[in-house]
RNA sequence: GUGCCCGUAGCUCAGCUGGAUAGAGCAACGGCCUUCUAAGCCGUGGGUCGGGGGUUCGAAUCCCUUCGGGCACGCCA
């Protein structure tokens, strides 16, 4: 189905050409003057500068042309002083709209005119580290993105994107050493079969990292033990490998219950060292076809292009060492992907200041081939998260904070609000609904920012109940869903129900706002941005909770009317479900 | 030094391809609960859109310049 500015705009451009003019002058937007008129078209003046005409005169003509039509959608048009084109729409055509939006499964929201196979990488935790605040912002827009790729119809696969190669593997297998040296990993001698279980908890690994990492910075010996294991571990020493998978399956245990704790799920738990015996050949080639080189003992590919404006520093394979990094194991992750699962499209939600870094990728990628020509790789950079003091986010101690405990403390804070509420809530129900809301607040309080910016972390402010937080949204929702509750409850019944054309300014502006859905949902998609659908979505509960002030919905004494509120009322609801749905968080029954 | 991003109300942020009086939320103040969840709603005060030029009938939006802040610039990830 249509947009409903489409359709109006189908009318006006009908109009411009009817004069003679072009079509794309006919192009109307949302008032940006309620208090003249529910929609505009600016196009008379553009076309007046074009034909030296007056633009008056032009609107005006327009305005007769519009008026001829007996089954217009408009019910009032206007011209105004300079040039403007001042409309109102019928209330019928308005609820005729909505109840298309009704019947549609998506709300007639646009599909993507081609559907694609993408990628989203947008994890990038390391093994036995625990999440932080720094993982969030990627786990929170990625998780959303993904989501809007979805609607919009594409087949989309989540990629967490491990690091679990490099040196602090090493770290960690010998500071295991150090501790249980008597384990059967260590012994070269030993040709058995290695215990099924990890000799170590989630909770160890993570203090064994650290405290490894620290000694290895002021203990010489130690930190060669450290590249040595790294070494044998990644020329496979049996023992070692065996220890890694260990590593890496009671980490990734962990991690999963964090996510999920996020409401994030990837499909693809792919790492690091996955991609390890790719490297080789791949370097072998690039060196083979002329595009790889050695410079100042390191083996580089040219990247800059005549158009730079800044200087583009070669795409770096080999370290002089002959080592990897960071930017061979993501050509070689690139590398897997064309291999396993051709996409047509990659995304990377990751923080803004890697952005030379993926530059440099994603030029090499393909000026040696290692993605197709067609592929579309495409970098979201996300800003930093920084503390009201607008320093990146620290806790009150000055460390890092766990992601783990971040939320604990924000479902804390939201439980105790529960129960103050004086709804009561059981201690165990307002423990399940305070998940929800804490998610709510997280999301909400990302996303509602633009991803590329940076953004204040205040957790008091997003856990508020008040004005334009997750919280609100839901309530909202809640509202809506008790009504129905009720409705139903008392015997009603939504059968053949209808949204009729609205009698009241509130109910009327409420049903412009559920319109505009399918064209929020296109640009949402188009800029990959969930920001838009959290602008939309604070703005239809706005609209909703107007309406809810004006009109007493279950005492209507017009039967007809009444459903057609409730009638209207499911749509909102649905529509801002949809929303939370798309932002990755959900709305209780009751809160 | 080179390049990119940001600068809008006391605070946190919107403002789409330039349009008619720059919008929200928080904070401040004043109202509205025997009636569908007051986590809400209504109202009041608060802005030379960092500064200066320019393009245009019209600029927060486009161009130039300047100041202030952030970030990135081959062997970390």
């Amino acid at each position: 189905m249509k947009e409903f500015l489409e359709r109006i705009t189908e009318e006006t451009a009908a109009a411009f050409a009817a004069l003679g003019y072009e079509k794309k002058h006919g192009a109307v937007t949302i008032s940006n003057r309620p208090d003249l008129c529910e929609f505009q078209c600016n196009g008379a003046m553009a076309l007046a500068k074009q034909e030296k005409k007056n633009p008056l005169e032009i609107a005006e003509a327009v305005a007769g042309k519009l008026r001829e039509n007996k089954d217009t959608v408009f019910s009032e048009v206007s011209a105004v002083r300079p040039g403007f084109l001042n409309f109102r729409v019928k209330e019928a055509f308005l609820a005729d709209y909505l109840g298309e939006m009704a019947a549609s499964d998506r709300f007639g929201a646009p599909l993507a005119p081609k559907k694609k196979k993408m990628i989203i990488d947008y994890g990038g935790p390391n093994v036995a580290k625990p999440l932080h605040v720094g993982h969030l912002r990627a786990a929170i827009i990625g998780e959303s993105i993904k989501r809007i790729c979805r609607f919009a119809g594409h087949e989309v696969i989540g990629d967490v994107h491990l690091g679990d190669w490099g040196l602090q593997m090493g770290l960690i297998i010998t500071e295991l050493h150090e501790r249980k040296p008597s384990l059967p990993y260590f012994d070269p001698e030993f040709d058995g079969d290695y215990p099924e279980d990890a000799p170590f908890t989630i909770g160890e690994l993570e203090e064994i990292y650290p405290t490894a990492s620290a000694r290895s910075k002021e203990d010489e010996a130690y930190k060669e033990a450290a590249l040595l294991a790294t070494k044998e571990l990644q020329e496979g020493r049996r023992g070692y490998r065996a220890l890694f998978k260990h590593i890496l399956a009671v980490s990734v245990a962990d991690l999963k219950k964090n996510y999920q704790d996020l409401n994030v799920e990837f499909d693809l738990w792919m790492g690091e060292s996955d991609v390890q015996e790719l490297i080789a050949p791949m370097a072998r080639r690039l060196k083979e076809e002329g595009y790889a080189y050695e410079s100042e003992g390191a083996l580089v590919v040219d990247v800059a292009e005549e158009a730079d404006t800044k200087e583009v520093p070669p795409c770096m394979i080999l370290k002089s060492d002959g080592a990897s990094l960071y930017t061979t194991t993501d050509l070689a992750t690139l590398q897997w992907r064309e291999d396993h699962e051709k996409p047509d499209h990659v995304v990377y939600v990751v923080d803004k200041r890697q952005e030379m870094h993926f530059t440099q990728v994603f030029r090499c990628a393909r000026k040696t081939g290692i993605v197709r020509p067609e592929t579309e790789l495409t970098f979201i950079g996300f800003g930093t998260m920084n503390g009201k003091d607008g320093k990146p986010f620290k806790t009150r101690e000055g460390g890092v904070m766990r992601l783990s405990d971040l939320i604990a403390d924000i479902r804390e804070e939201m439980k105790k609000k529960i129960l103050d509420s004086g709804r009561g809530a059981t201690e165990g129900e307002a423990g399940e609904t305070a998940k929800l809301v804490a998610l709510s607040a997280l999301k909400y309080g990302d996303l509602s920012n633009q991803a590329e910016k940076n953004y204040i972390f205040d957790v008091d402010r997003f856990t508020s109940f008040e004005g334009n937080t997750g919280p609100y949204i839901l309530y909202t929702i809640v509202r809506i869903k008790s009504i129905l509750r009720k409705y139903r409850e008392t015997g009603g019944t939504l059968e053949g129900a209808r949204i009729l054309a609205a009698s009241g300014e509130g109910e009327k502006e409420l049903m412009m706002k559920a319109a505009r859905f399918p064209e929020m949902i296109r640009s949402a998609v188009a800029d990959l941005s969930p920001h838009r659908i959290c602008a939309y979505l604070y703005e239809l509960s706005d609209a909703f909770n107007h309406f809810y002030h004006e009109n007493r919905i279950l005492a209507e004494e017009d039967e007809e009317k009444k459903k057609s509120y409730l009638a209207l009322l499911v749509l909102v609801r649905d529509l801002a479900e949809q929303c939370i749905e798309l932002l990755g968080f959900s709305a209780p029954e009751e809160m």
